[in-house]
RNA sequence: GGGCGAUUAGCUCAGUUGGUUAGAGCGCACGCUUCACACGCGUGAGGUCACAGGUUCGAAUCCUGUAUCGCCCACCA
């Protein structure tokens, strides 16, 4: 028996080199294993934004992918797990302007190449730490297809399927209320923006002869339309277009009434004045009588000449002197304190956005969308939790046109050009004279198109073999930025779904179920579980008792009990090597070890069926506790008398026995805790090869 | 306003298609230096499965309603 096991288990020690013996065999890439021509399984990444460390809940996705491909790996299937680094545009440029504002920087005082250049070697340096974070938890993955959302491949590729989509009609290029963030110049889509609801205080005007209300007074310069239900009775006296002279916040103005339906009757005295310049509903109106449209509020929050003495305000500060003047002058009926108000903000610095007209590319969603619902209707893609194709179906019946353009450098250039007012896609400068759009591609338009290009769409040899992918393993929270998406361009790019199934897990809380945020205090990194308990351990803490789609509180404690597992599992491995030195592993089972392997294999088969169901935190239970309770606790105290005894058969028999069983909860383990039964495994006598390639037990008896 | 969940032991959660006295981890109590393991061993306390109806031979599990909590979506100024 190896020396090794006179010590408790020491993780840090063994993980390191177990890693590197894995990556050398070359076995996590399947063209190297020995079922190289065998079924394929393959799964992609999710790719970790390359901006900084990984989080407890890349922990619970890499774990739950790598149990997957180790089983898959083990049934003899080609399997394959392409790894990846997200450029994440927005949220990258995000965090290096953080960067810049600590050291007195900012992006906008700086050459967008230089910035662009600064951004991508602080990339490539965080995609070092970020892949060695990923080994370290284990992930087999094939790092020799490892890809970059910025490489040049890839950026050939999505502008490809924007110039396809755009010349089928499936892109435009529209003049749209859009959702702007002031602090990052940049507009979002919607679902970048939280909705949140807050107390404001609703102003009621006088406006002429009528009585309007507003939670932003600070809009109101250009007001020059007000408008009313065309079946108001309370306002049948006046008829639309008709003109009427009034005093308002800067001097007398001409309003001209208008007569819509969008009004609401019931809501406030029934008449609004418009903006349309900075509200969608607004803009709506103003197009379908074809009014002005004027903008109020500069890019950087701040009033125009418009708002005359108000002009250069931020609109923070100009509300209260706005509503001061209106009451100076005798305009201001009332103010509703409690008013409750949804205000979307930036999902990212929590500045309030600023609906502005701009002119975008837009990807029309209802086509689209419609050949997403009939993939998960038809179960051409299916859910777990089943659940979560009801939040899908919800959101895909409800889509809004996507905006794809932001003003910002770290990106995907959006190849579109322009030349007198006209558009057109294309890779290359359609010719003299035209300039191309600076802006990029939402950082989703690419990675919406991930399954693709990992696999080498259109015409590389993994996309003949490996697309459509197996499973796609994520975050429930990026249903609709991720997973829709990649639906979407799929089924338009190939006609086929990207994964047959869609795997979502939870969301990792504290301990105490709340979210982990860094203002809180209570980020939990998954490096410093691993290096105080073991990968394994931490594997088993995310795994066990984790259902899909629902939120887990981390414990450190938990994890603390899967470090004892291991080292229980150590001991048993001690114990049972120790007492089967001289085991001849071709005696007959006697009647009592063959009704203890019989039982052993009904737990594997119980086992194999859960992880072909996705029930991990079933199984992961079942295999703790048969091997504590049952083998430990049970089988080993009954052996020792036999071990010891005088029958030599029974010996014998018990010897092998649990030389079989041993290495059978070791495959059975694996997956769940590479680490250690690999490590226990090369103690093995008679063993041929790493535990990672070796079969999975199938109900024969199995050996090393 | 619309959608989706949750409610089971002190805490965090399982309970896969309804089927014997409802489980785990941690915590708690008591006892153990037993020759694999104190990162351990043994014994034990602890639950009207949110509430009210219903279906069934049988319900934590299915149906209806109520309450509370949570998440997501949404252009009522």
């Amino acid at each position: 028996m190896d020396a090794k096991f006179l010590k408790p288990y020491q993780p840090s020690e063994t993980e390191p080199r177990i890693y590197k013996e894995w990556e050398e065999s070359g076995y996590f890439n399947p063209d190297n294993l020995p079922q190289k021509n065998g079924e394929p399984f393959t799964i992609v990444m999710p790719p970790p934004n390359a901006n900084g460390n990984l989080h407890v809940g890349h922990a619970l996705g890499t774990t739950v992918q790598d149990i997957l491909t180790r089983f898959a790996r083990m049934r003899g299937k080609r399997a394959l797990w392409i790894p990846g680094a997200d450029h994440a545009g927005f949220e990258t440029q995000v965090v290096y302007e953080r960067i810049l504002e600590k050291e007195g920087r900012s992006r906008f005082s700086m050459d967008p190449k230089d910035l662009y250049k600064e951004i991508f070697e602080f990339t490539q340096s965080n995609k070092k730490n970020m892949e060695d974070q990923v080994r370290k938890l284990g992930a087999s993955c094939d790092w020799s297809r490892e890809k970059f959302t910025l490489d040049p491949d890839v950026v050939e590729r999505v502008q490809k399927t924007f110039v396809k989509m755009f010349g089928d009609g499936l892109i435009y290029r529209g003049q749209r209320t859009i959702n702007w963030c002031p602090k990052h110049q940049t507009s979002l889509s919607d679902i970048e923006t939280e909705s949140v609801e807050e107390t404001t205080p609703f102003y009621y005007f006088k406006y002429g002869p009528f009585t309007i209300g507003t939670v932003r007074p600070e809009t109101k310069f250009g007001d020059k339309y007000v408008v009313m239900h065309p079946e108001d009775p309370r306002y049948k006296e006046y008829v639309h277009g008709q003109q009427l002279d009034l005093e308002w916040i800067n001097g007398p103005i001409t309003a001209t009434v208008i007569k819509d339906e969008a009004v609401d009757m019931e809501f406030g005295t029934g008449v609004m004045t418009i903006t349309p310049w900075h509200s969608q509903i607004d803009f709506e109106i103003a197009k379908r009588h074809n009014l002005d449209i004027e903008q109020i509020i500069d890019w950087r929050g701040k009033l125009l000449p418009i708002a005359g003495e108000f002009e250069g305000m931020k609109i923070t500060d100009a509300r209260a002197k706005i509503v001061e003047k209106l009451n100076a002058k005798g305009l201001l009926a009332k103010t509703d304190e409690s008013y409750k108000n949804v205000v979307k903000r930036c999902y990212k610095c929590n500045t309030m956005i600023e609906p502005q007209i701009k002119d975008q590319w837009f990807v029309k969603m209802a086509p689209l969308a419609e050949r997403a619902l009939e993939a998960a209707n038809s179960g051409r893609v299916r859910f777990i939790p089943d659940h979560e194709a009801k939040i899908f179906r919800n959101w895909m019946e409800n889509t809004l046109d996507w905006n794809i353009s932001r003003q910002i450098i770290w990106g995907i250039p959006i190849p579109a050009w322009e030349k007198d007012g006209e558009w057109v896609a294309s890779a290359q400068s359609p010719g003299e004279g035209w300039t191309q759009d600076t802006d990029t591609f939402d950082t989703w338009f690419s990675s919406g198109q991930w399954p693709l290009m990992t696999t080498g769409y259109p015409d590389g040899t993994d996309f003949a073999t490996h697309f459509p992918t197996s499973v796609m393993e994520t975050a429930h929270d990026i249903l609709f930025f991720w997973v829709a998406r990649m639906l979407c361009f799929s089924l338009y790019l190939t006609n086929e779904v990207p994964f047959h199934t869609v795997y979502l897990h939870g969301l990792v809380n504290d301990a105490n179920g709340k979210k982990m945020s860094k203002s809180k205090g209570n980020v939990i990194a998954p490096l410093d579980l691993t290096d105080k308990y073991g990968t394994d351990a931490l594997r088993m803490a995310l795994v066990v008792g984790n259902t899909p789609g629902t939120d887990l509180a981390m414990r450190e404690d938990k994890v603390k009990g899967y470090k004892h597992f291991a080292n229980k599992l150590w001991n048993i491995s001690r114990f049972i090597l120790e007492n089967t030195e001289d085991a001849d592993m071709s005696v007959e089972f006697a009647d009592a070890d063959q009704a203890l392997h019989a039982e052993f294999f009904e737990l594997a088969e119980d086992v194999t069926k859960d992880l072909e169901e996705y029930r991990f935190y079933l199984a992961a239970e079942k295999l703790y506790h048969y091997t504590w309770n049952r083998l430990a606790d049970a089988i080993l105290e009954e052996s020792k008398p036999i071990l010891n005894g005088e029958n030599l058969d029974a010996k014998q028999s018990r010897q092998k026995f649990l030389r079989v069983a041993l290495a059978d909860i070791l495959k059975l383990l694996h997956p769940f805790m590479p680490f250690i039964t690999e490590e226990i495994w090369s103690s093995m006598p008679d063993r041929s090869n790493l535990l990672m390639i070796t079969s999975w037990p199938t109900g024969t008896h199995a050996s090393p």
